[in-house]
DNA sequence: TTGTAGGCGTTATCAG
DNA sequence: CTGATAACGCCTACAA
C-alpha cells in the first residue's frame, strides 16, 4: 500500500513547478513548452499519477459528478434508464452517484442532503414525494435539477424530461375503444404523482371523445411498491360488471397484475384485452405477447444528461426547459376486438 | 443562488471557533459543553449548513464512497444487485458511484482510473476483462476490491462473493438427468470468464457422475452481450441429433435464447426441457413458467458491502476472504421427464 | 514560458 | 472544555 503520488511529486521528479504540471493536466489553462510537456507527461505516466478529485473539487466550486436519484432499480424501467444515464454521462466525462429512494419521501430527503454535501454539479431525479423545499434548496445552492419521468408541482426552475403521459394513455384507450371495448379498467400510479394523474387524464379524454362516461369503479390509483396490482386486478375481475379490457398504467405493478390474471381463468385476449405501460425485455416473451406503450428510454436519458450537464456548465438559457418525447404504441397480441362474452369452458 | 455556508460561517454565527463546530459535527472527536453544542446545532440548522464532502475527503485520507463497477444494468440480475448494494451501502452511511463497463475491458480500465481519482474507499465489481495490473494498482493504493458474481485470476488480495457456480450447474444437470435426459445442451458465458467456465465444469461433473460423456457440440460458450443466445439455440435445435434439454447458464442470454425457442415449433417441456440461470421477475410469467437457478441477490449484496466497508475501515483480518452463498434450484414447469420424441403436429 | 504563494473547507494537533 | 493553526492536494493569479 503505497501512498499515491501528488502533483508535487510529479513536479519534483520532472524538475518543474507544480504550476506547469497543473497546466499540462488541464491543458488550455496556460502555455507549456512542448518538450516540457513531454517530460511531464512521461513522469505522470511513470509515477502512475492521477489528480485527486477531492482536492480539485475543493478548489473549484463545482464537480464532474452528477447525482442520479431513482425510485427503484429493481424496476426494469428505472434500471435501463440508469444504464443509459450512466452511459451518456460517461460520454461527457461525468460520473454518477446513484441513490435510490424506494419511493420513500424521507429517504429522498436524505438523498438530497447527501447530494448537497457532495456538491454535485447537477441532479437527475424521479421525484417521489413532495420534498418541495428540499429541491428548492438544491436549486438555491446552484445545483441544477432535472426531473425525469415524473415531476412535482411548486418548482419553477426545474427542467423536466418525460413522455406525454396523457396522450400515451389516450392512445392506448382509443385503441381499445376502436376494438369495440366499452368498459375499460385503468390501473394507474398514486393520484399524487404526475404520471398517476396524467395517464388517467388521457384515459378519461379518450372515453369522452368516444362519447363514453368513465366508471369510477374501474379506475384504480395504487402505489408503486408492494403488491397492489394483484388486488386491483382482482377487484376489476370480480366487479358486478367486469371490464372487457384493462390498461395497466403503473409500470411497477405490471408484473403483479399479470400474475393475478394468470391465476384467474380469464383468457387474454379472448376474455380480456390488455395494454400495459412500458415495454421491457419480457413483454413479448409471455403468452400472449403484450400490447404496450413503449417509452423511449434512450431519449429520456440523452435529454436528461444533456440538460444536467449543460446547465452545470452554464451553457443553457436560463429558462426552464420541458422536453417531451414520444412514446410508441406497440400492438402485439394481448388486445383483440370485443366479442360477446363467452366464459371459459 | 446563494453560496453555501461554511464551517467558519457557523462558527462566527454561533460565537465559537471552527474547532468546536467540527467537534459537534463528528462527535466523539473531542469534548463539547452541552450548551455550546446546542447553540452550534441550532446555528447549523438555521444556516442550513452541510459540511462539504470534498474538503473532508481531502483532509482525511479516505472517503465514504464506494465504487460499484457492473457489466450492464440492463441485465435484471445486475440491476437488482445494484439496487441491493445501494441499499445496503446507505444503511452503512456510504455512497455509491456507479460505473458500467458494458463488458468492455477498455471501459473497465477507464473506470478503474476514475475510481483512483475519486479515491473511493473500496470497490465492488464484476470484472469484465483481464485488467489484472489495473486491479492490482487499486489494491496497491490501498483501495480494497471485492469481486462479486465473477472473478479473475492472478489477484491474491481480492475478496470474492459468489454463488457456487459449478455446484449450481451440477444440480441443474442432475435434475435433468434424473428426468431421463441424456443429451443436454449447455449455453454458458465466455470461456474466459469464471462463471462461463465453472458452470460448464459442474455440468460436466454431473454427466460424468451419471456415466454419461459430454458431447462437445452441445456446449456453447457465447458472449454476454449481443444476440448469440438465439444462434446457440438454433445450432442446438438443428443439430443432427438435437438435445432433449437445454440449460442456459448465461443469464444475459436467456431472453435471446427463449425468443428463439418460441419462434421454433418445439414445445416446452414436451419436446424440450429448459433450465435457466437466474430467476427474475418474469420467469414465472412466461409459458410455461421456467425452472431456474435462483441466485440470492440480497446475500450477494450484503456480503459484498460488508466486505467492502469492513475492509475500508480496516476491521477485517488481512487474509482474503471468499464468500460462497447457496443458489436455489427452483423447479417450475419447463422441465419434464424425457418422453419418446413426438414431433409437434 | 515558468515559478511562487495563497486559498478552497475540514480535521487534527496543540496550547490555552 | 475551547481556540489557533498547520496540513490535505490542487488551481490560479501574479511575478519573474
Amino acid at each position: 500500500m503505497r501512498k499515491p503520488a501528488t502533483i508535487r511529486d510529479v513536479a519534483r521528479e520532472a524538475g518543474v513547478s507544480v504550476a506547469v504540471v497543473s497546466r499540462v493536466l488541464n491543458d488550455g489553462t496556460g502555455p507549456v513548452a512542448p518538450q516540457t510537456r513531454a517530460k511531464v507527461v512521461e513522469t505522470i505516466e511513470r509515477l502512475g499519477y492521477r489528480p485527486r478529485a477531492a482536492a480539485r473539487e475543493l478548489q473549484q466550486r463545482t464537480t464532474s459528478t452528477i447525482g442520479l436519484v431513482l425510485a427503484d432499480l429493481a424496476n426494469p424501467f428505472f434500471a435501463r434508464l440508469a444504464d443509459r444515464v450512466v452511459w451518456e454521462a460517461r460520454a461527457r466525462g461525468v460520473h454518477v452517484v446513484l441513490l435510490t429512494t424506494q419511493e420513500d419521501p424521507h429517504l429522498e430527503a436524505e438523498s438530497i442532503d447527501t447530494l448537497v454535501e457532495r456538491s454535485v454539479a447537477s441532479v437527475i431525479a424521479t421525484p417521489a414525494g413532495d420534498n418541495v423545499e428540499k429541491w428548492a434548496r438544491l436549486i438555491d445552492l446552484g445545483i441544477d435539477v432535472v426531473f425525469v419521468d415524473r415531476e412535482i408541482e411548486g418548482l419553477e426552475e426545474i427542467d423536466v424530461v418525460t413522455i406525454r403521459n396523457d396522450v400515451s394513455a389516450e392512445v392506448a384507450a382509443s385503441h381499445l375503444i376502436g376494438l369495440g371495448h366499452r368498459r375499460i379498467g385503468f390501473i394507474s400510479g398514486p393520484a399524487d404523482t404526475s404520471t398517476g394523474r396524467d395517464r388517467v387524464t388521457g384515459f378519461r379524454r379518450a372515453l369522452q371523445g368516444a362519447g363514453l362516461t368513465a366508471d369510477e369503479d374501474l379506475i384504480h390509483h395504487i402505489p408503486f411498491r408492494g403488491d397492489a396490482g394483484s388486488d386491483a386486478v382482482g377487484a376489476l375481475l370480480n366487479a358486478a360488471e367486469p371490464p372487457s379490457a384493462i390498461i395497466v398504467g403503473n409500470t411497477a405493478q405490471v408484473r403483479s397484475a399479470l400474475r393475478r390474471i394468470k391465476q384467474s381463468d380469464v383468457r387474454v385476449p379472448e376474455d380480456l384485452s390488455l395494454v400495459v405501460f412500458d415495454d421491457n425485455p419480457w413483454t413479448e416473451l409471455v403468452s400472449p405477447p403484450l400490447t404496450v406503450i413503449r417509452q423511449p428510454i434512450d431519449m429520456l436519458a440523452v435529454h436528461s444528461v444533456d440538460l444536467a450537464v449543460g446547465r452545470a456548465k452554464g451553457l443553457l438559457p436560463a429558462q426552464r426547459r420541458r422536453v417531451e418525447v414520444e412514446a410508441e404504441f406497440v400492438r402485439r397480441s394481448s388486445t383483440a376486438p370485443l366479442t360477446q362474452h363467452a366464459p371459459a369452458p
